[in-house]
DNA sequence: CAATCAGTTTAACACCGTTAACTTAGCCAA
DNA sequence: TTGGCTAAGTTAACGGTGTTAAACTGATTG
C-alpha cells in the first residue's frame, strides 16, 4: 500500500521530501509554478500536512534559502582551509559561487528573489547569509588589513560584480552563451582579487 | 472623424490608466499584490475590460518593462548629446541608471523580474532593451575603438557592476544605507569609465 | 467497552488569471 | 414607433492559489 509505505518514512524524511519536491518543481517549471498542493501531491499527502512542517510557504522558501547559504558557507570554509594565498582564496570562492548558481539555479533564484521566486522574509535577517558575508570579509581583511568600513565596502564591490554577472548571464543566456559569460566572470574576479593588494 | 478621435483618446486614457494603476499597486504593495481584479476595481471597470487592452497580465508587465527601457533610452540619448567626453558620458549614464532604479523601483523590478515581479516574456527579445544596449556599446566604442566582441564584453562588465550594485543596494538597504551604496556605486562607475582609456 | 488522542483528510474561504455567455444602451431602417 | 443590430460592459464560471477549521479514522489506554 502507498499509505503504509508512506508511514514508514520518518518525520525528517517527509520534511526533506517537501523541500526536495519544491526545488524539483522550481527547477522544471519555475518558482511561479511551485504550489503547496503540487508539493502535497508529489509526497502523497494532503495540503494541510505541509503546514505541519512549515508555518507557511514563505517559511518553506526561507528554509531553502538558508540551505543555499549553508551550502556556500561550507564550500567557502573548505576553500579557506585549502589555500593560503588570499588572492587564490577569493578567486576560488568566486568560482564556487558561479558553479553553485549554474548547478542549482532554483536555489540561487530563491536566495535573491529572482524569476518568480518570492520570499517576503528579508534576506539580510538571515543568519546563514551573515555567516557567508563575515567569512568573505575576513578573507578580504587577511588580504589587506584595513578599517572595518573599507572591508565592508570591498565586500560589497566583490558581491555586486559576482551577483550582477551571474544574474545577467542567466537573463542573457540565449544571447551570450554561459561559457562566454563565465570567461568574462572569471577574468573580472581574478582582476578584482589581484587589484586588492 | 471627431467622434473617432475622441474615442481613440479615451481608449488611450484607459490604457494608460491600467498601466499607471498596476505601477501604483506594485509601488505600494509589491508586484505579488498586483492583480487584474484590483486594477479593474481601481479604474472602475470589470476585470474582462483589462483584456481589451492587454492580451494577458504577461503582456501588461512587458509593456511596463518596455516603458522603462524607453525612458532610459531617452535619458541616455539626452546625455549622449549633452556631453562630448565619453568618460563623462558613461559616468552620467551610470548616474541616471541609479536614479531611475531608486525613483521607480517597481519598473526596475519588472525589467529584471525582481522581488515578485514575473514576466515570462524574455527580456532579451525586447527591442527597447536592445536599443539601450546598442547605445551604450556605441559610447564605449567611441571611447576605445576595439573589435565588436571586446565592446560587448566591456558593456557586459559595465552592466553587471551597475545591475549588481543596484540589486544588492535594494536588498541590503536596511543594513547599508542607500546613500552609502550610492557612494560606492558612483565611485565604482567612475573607476570603470576611467579604466577604459 | 468506551474514551481519548495523534495523524490525516475534507471542505471551506477568499483570493487569482482568464473566458464564455449574457445584458444593456444606442442607433438606424422600416 | 418599433424591431433588429451592434458595441460596451458585466456576470458567472473554470480551474487554480495559500491557508485553516472541522471532521474523520484508527490505534491506544483506562
Amino acid at each position: 500500500m502507498e499509505v503504509l509505505e508512506r508511514k514508514q518514512r520518518t518525520r525528517e524524511q517527509t520534511r526533506t521530501g517537501i523541500i526536495t519536491t519544491a526545488k524539483d518543481i522550481a527547477r522544471r517549471e519555475g518558482w511561479q509554478a511551485v504550489s503547496i498542493r503540487k508539493i502535497a501531491d508529489a509526497i502523497d499527502y494532503s495540503p494541510p500536512i505541509v503546514y505541519e512542517y512549515f508555518d507557511s510557504k514563505d517559511v518553506l522558501l526561507d528554509e531553502i534559502r538558508k540551505e543555499g547559504f549553508r551550502f556556500l558557507h561550507k564550500e567557502y570554509e573548505r576553500i579557506d582551509k585549502l589555500y593560503r594565498d588570499p588572492e587564490k582564496r577569493l578567486y576560488e570562492i568566486s568560482m564556487a559561487q558561479w558553479d553553485f548558481a549554474m548547478k542549482q539555479p532554483e536555489i540561487y533564484q530563491v536566495m535573491y528573489n529572482l524569476n518568480g521566486a518570492f520570499c517576503t522574509i528579508p534576506v539580510h535577517e538571515n543568519a546563514e547569509m551573515q555567516a557567508v558575508s563575515t567569512l568573505i570579509q575576513s578573507i578580504i581583511f587577511s588580504f589587506i588589513p584595513k578599517a572595518k568600513e573599507s572591508i565592508r565596502r570591498l565586500f560589497f564591490e566583490w558581491w555586486s560584480i559576482s551577483h550582477g554577472m551571474i544574474s545577467l548571464a542567466m537573463i542573457l543566456k540565449d544571447q551570450q552563451s554561459l561559457d562566454q559569460s563565465q570567461q568574462i566572470y572569471l577574468e573580472s574576479m581574478r582582476r578584482f582579487a589581484r587589484g586588492l593588494k
